[in-house]
DNA sequence: TGGATATGATTCGTATCCGAAAGAATAAGG
DNA sequence: CCTTATTCTTTCGGATACGAATCATATCCA
């Protein structure tokens, strides 16, 4: 975070931080690549957001479960947020916001009543149609300044990641 | 996102979207480095609000904007809002929230009576103390799975993406 | 078959989150 | 000086974000 591109230095920083915590064992390189991590994500995020997406008023969440269901259509709610990455609750009121734009429609399951099919309207898949081709182009050129088999080697490390940690995630009750 | 860990996958995911798009032709490999980005940092995010920041009742976001301030004592809102990847108008509410919470303070500068320095107050200076190694011991933790050269390697990767996109990044107006 | 149990989705309360607008103070330029 | 512009923070409105509680439906099993 702060020793990424900040108001102050990378040197400063890490100095900093070094003073504040003498005495304490400290893993920098763990912290250093979680904290980029954190702020990659952000610029991500913030990057599509003002470009791309602006363009159609969507966030980047927004986008995303406009995308799930696009892909799979019918979705079923528990699976589109799961998908999507959000909790259910998130993604419920995602779904309204949706909804009143015309962008998607929720269906009852005849036969299992408690299910909720998620589905685009035709507005929504002709959005989808325009726009993820630009989204692609925009994520091209996100990862332009690395090579391809790097890339690569960062999508494998950041796989790893999640792995590990969806393995060790300490069960949430419910949402 | 997807075809990381999800009810789906991968092969499945790639040749829906293949037919969605008919005649245009997608980057698969800049594609999954995005959204495994995404999804990494929603499962770090996720994985931190629930063991450490969980004992301490904070949210990620709130560690963050308490650490940049415990590094630099005194920063400006301005600053303090960048280091932490957030907007001002958000940092307002998360100092809001955490003056409430009695580990942070505001002080107006007797020279310029616009700006606003932040300081921990000492029980968010010894929440940090205590916490701090905690949280780093999970940053290791969060990347054992890889080694010491691959943990440099994405985070010298991540440094990219982050410097690129700042370069990049449409001016926003105002937060 | 009918009460207990389980499963799904939504609602509720609270905390982020952002951009736009407002509010407060300083700086600039005649 | 004193208007105008600039800088900085906060507030506001609306959308995400989560976990807990609630509501609705389906399944279990005695």
């Amino acid at each position: 975070m702060v020793w990424v591109t900040g108001f102050y230095t990378l040197a400063e920083t890490e100095k900093t931080i070094e003073g504040r915590l003498s005495g304490l064992e400290i893993d920098f390189t763990s912290q250093a690549a979680i904290a980029n991590l954190y702020r990659a994500a952000n610029s991500v995020r913030k990057y599509f957001s003002n470009t791309v997406l602006r363009s159609n008023d969507l966030s980047w969440t927004g986008f995303v479960v406009l995308w799930v269901v696009w892909i799979w259509p019918g979705i079923e709610v528990r699976h589109a947020a799961e998908e999507a990455g959000i909790s259910k609750s998130t993604l419920s009121g995602v779904v309204r916001t949706m909804e009143g734009r015309s962008l998607m429609r929720r269906r009852i399951d005849p036969v299992d009543r408690r299910l909720v099919h998620l589905e685009l309207t035709d507005e929504g898949d002709r959005m989808m149609v325009d726009l993820f081709p630009r989204f692609n182009g925009e994520e091209a050129f996100a990862v332009s300044p690395l090579n391809a088999k790097k890339v690569q080697e960062l999508t494998r490390s950041l796989k790893a990641i999640v792995a590990h940690l969806e393995a060790n995630m300490p069960e949430s009750t419910g949402d």
